[in-house]
DNA sequence: GGATAATCGAGACGGTACGTCGAGTCTTTCC
DNA sequence: GGAAAGACTCGACGTACCGTCTCGATTATCC
């Protein structure tokens, strides 16, 4: 009977949210600014989010993160370095979106671990589906746990974004190596 | 000629930060707080500190941050364990103090690298140490890069302490026995 | 469409100030002050008035100044006296506000000017009034510029308000005698 | 023994009272202004003045303010136009320091009473003169009290002053008028 | 095809903190 | 002991956002 929720502002306060990130921060991110740049009355807003960080959420969740390559090939190497240099890439918006994630994760760790968990989805998946491949060609040794090797691909990544480090393939190749025989089956 | 600047009001100053870190999170400190807490003039601290996170910065760097145990025995994976196991502890206040430090991090890239860089030194130390002495115990291969090692211990433990997970025995020892691997010698 | 002004706070506000000027006089007013005792937002105060001195206007204009009697009988000495004496009256918080009037005109002469002119008007209306039908009388001679003369009850009023004389009846006599002679018909 | 107060310093402080009320009236001045421009310690003038108004003050009797023309001449009429006229003119910074005494004195009667009898001395004196020489001339009734002479002079020059109305010819002949007629003798 | 009920924009409201300014005091060194 | 320098505490300034609260003015259904 009543009015339905505006889908449209919905959409303009996410994007007005994926803008305001890359244009100063999270922390520079404010409600106010929000509405004026989504044009929306800030009530809007307050009616349907209870946080800054949960209009981020929804933003990082609905966002098409562009999804980096996850190759699966037979060169389990090959895939190791794709991967770690996919990290590095990313537009200033996506890093926004990244630093902004960190910020939310320390400030919020119960909202902060579900986005993380969220988002880490894909690469687990990835991980648990190559390192299976790997196991099969006896590539790599059959009781490495890919929950363990996820997370430290993971942190890497995350860590060198905080630190702005940037993902050159000398160093994709560096940290490649180390995850390559962290895993190798031992008489490969 | 002029009164010169009052010790004792910075080192209340930075004592009220690691209080109000430890009770609220960096994003709940206000500068008026501290002034309170400190019973020193706002103007003291807009005199002497550019922003809230150079005094966090000095708060850190000055702060007798416990100094986890890094030892060197003659047992690599030994040492290796307990390093991980010592970054699982630390009081509320050194967590508190480590978020604070991810959020500047994010916030003020080039202060936060300046920190991390600073506080990861004596395990970029050790690091550098262990590996040179296992290397020549023929343990390590020796085309191994100290740095890179050291980011992945710091990335991995920076990443937990993030999400709150737990440092177990058995997560540490999973750990430890992916990064040893990947930097065994060849022939050990 | 948004909400309206609230009546209740602009009162208030006002009220505070007046309360304000009668304790403590017009530098002694803060607008913290102000909203503090008007139990309102400083934000609201700013948002309508563009300094302390609009206020002050507003207060005054608005403010029941208690209309001093300014009889017209058919005895122009004793009207005359009338009019001095009442000066010489008002509450406490009438005095404070004629002061703070002559602080806001010696710094903001323009504002000063329209409020001086606003205050003034019943008594130039008088006198230009009361020396109508005293020339039709043939008691004062018809080329004298009531304007003239009422800026001189005024200056009058207003310098020995200033300076905290009081207006007693032998002062009042005596300046009512000036004027009168100094307005009367040569022939009467 | 000691050393004896700097007079190259008050006579500093003065001068910058005086600049600095030309350039943005009394309520803008700054003690803190004031040592700057007077190239002088803040702590030197609190500890030779209590207050602000208390350097105005000196800064008001020691200067040389210019001495309007008080001429006693053969002609009543004339010397009242003159006197009137000359209130008309004055430097900017001789309409700042009037401007000044009258916020000094809304503010602290007290002081203000003082600065102001001790400024209109020579106008009351001259007024004293002038009344007894008319008298003698019979030009004057001898009842007049030459107090409230002054006092309306005064009244009525200060407030034109306050109030910015300019002292033209016309509007001084119209209160000689006045005057002159109040006080006339009445054969006269 | 109205009634109606929640949504929307707009923005005022009471608050908290911001970063700055000036007041008046204190401390240091130089003269 | 006076004076320059400037750090100190304190309190007010005017601004920015917070989250809440009215206000019409739209829309969808549902009768």
């Amino acid at each position: 009977m009543p009015r339905p929720r505006s889908e449209k502002a919905r959409q303009s306060v996410l994007a007005a949210m994926r803008r305001a990130l890359a244009a100063g921060g999270y922390e520079a991110v404010t409600i106010e600014g929000l509405a004026a740049e989504a044009d929306v009355a800030k009530q809007t807003i307050y009616r349907w989010w209870p946080s800054k960080a949960a209009i981020l959420g929804e933003a990082l969740v609905e966002g098409e993160l562009p999804a980096p390559a996850l190759p699966i090939t037979d060169d389990l190497t090959a895939d190791l370095r794709a991967v770690f240099s996919a990290q590095g890439e990313g537009s200033g918006e996506t890093v926004a979106l990244a630093r902004a994630l960190i910020v939310v994760t320390a400030t919020d760790p119960e909202l902060g671990a579900r986005l993380n968990e969220r988002l880490a989805a894909p690469l687990r998946a990835w991980t648990a589906e190559r390192l299976a491949r790997a196991v099969q060609a006896g590539e790599v040794r059959p009781d490495v746990d890919a929950g363990i090797v996820a997370d430290q691909l993971i942190a890497i990544g995350s860590y060198s974004a905080l630190l702005g480090v940037r993902m050159d393939s000398e160093r994709a190749a560096a940290l490649s190596g180390l995850v390559l025989r962290g895993i190798a089956a031992p008489d490969s």
